[in-house]
DNA sequence: AATAAGCCCAACCGCAGTCCG
DNA sequence: TCGGACTGCGGTTGGGCTTAT
């Protein structure tokens, strides 16, 4: 194992004020490959190739842009560290909450909860979520988030209600155009949801639209894949009326993929 | 002032899914 | 169809920093 000499880097200089030194066994090379602490050398390489060559084909790098990191490597410090798209500082307040209400669709599915997070990655989303949120039920700032997340999940529900009626709106449309089989002016995809809403409702007979059975978790990975998540830009764009609501809730902090 | 505990976060690892020859 | 390479994801680790005692 070879130890080597190197600058930190910025973020390491700054933040940290740890030098190569103090780093120790850090940035040591097992066989081939590089590991630890990025250097700023590195770094510049490694945006000097994602700008020539794009991302993805990380395993290239190494070869292309004369780095000694594997591919792995190289593809994590891009997407954690040095997208030029990515926020920095702290978690905001509004973030906070959309994590939690994320969370609670999605679980520990991080990169999921991270596309409703411009900006934010999903390792720092699941580093924030095991640093705030991960503690026993009995910690005290627990039952207050879940409380407060109590709280929100009754307003989206409010909300939801509000949405299914605007949908069901769009359903009565495409009951009034049955002989055609379509409904002019809508893209496929937003016709195709709104057919499987009524199929839906249909199933579960007004019950739990969004949240409650693996229909409506199918319907919600359609809602995801057409980024038709915000339903406030569904409503949109089907021109059928936007509702108004002051409280920022669920359909309305998440933002579609595209 | 010392130190223990908790916070924070970059980076690694293993696994699973996808791609491609 | 199959197997290896590649990619992305979630879990975990480890070490510096901050705060509490």
């Amino acid at each position: 194992m070879l130890l080597l000499s190197r600058q930190c880097t910025d973020r390491y200089t700054c933040r940290s004020k740890m030098t190569a030194e103090q780093m120790g066994n850090w940035g040591v090379i097992e066989e081939e490959w590089r590991k630890g602490p990025w250097t700023a050398e590195e770094d510049r390489l490694l945006i000097e190739y994602v700008n020539l060559h794009g991302e993805g084909r990380w395993n290239s790098v190494a070869r292309l842009a004369g780095l000694k990191r594997n591919g792995k490597s190289c593809r994590l410090r891009w997407v954690n560290y040095l997208r030029p798209d990515l926020k920095r500082g702290q978690i905001t307040p509004y973030e906070e909450k959309i994590i939690l209400e994320l969370h609670a669709i999605w679980g520990n599915r991080w990169s999921t909860i991270a596309r409703g997070l411009p900006g934010r990655t999903d390792n720092e989303i699941k580093n924030y979520w095991r640093t705030h949120f991960k503690k026993s039920s009995t910690d005290k700032s627990q039952k207050t988030k879940a409380r407060l997340l109590k709280r929100q999940l009754f307003q989206q529900q409010q909300q939801q209600l509000n949405n299914q009626n605007d949908i069901k709106r769009l359903v009565l449309l495409f009951e009034e155009n049955e002989n055609n089989n379509e409904v002019p002016n809508l893209s496929q995809e937003k016709q195709e949801m709104a057919f499987l809403y009524q199929n839906t409702a249909e199933q579960e007979q007004g019950g739990g639209f969004f949240y409650s059975t693996e229909a409506s978790s199918k319907y919600e990975d359609i809602m995801w894949d057409y980024g038709l998540w915000n339903l406030d830009d569904f409503n949109a764009n089907l021109n059928i009326g936007a509702y108004n609501n002051s409280l920022p809730c669920m359909q309305t902090l998440a933002t579609p993929f595209h």
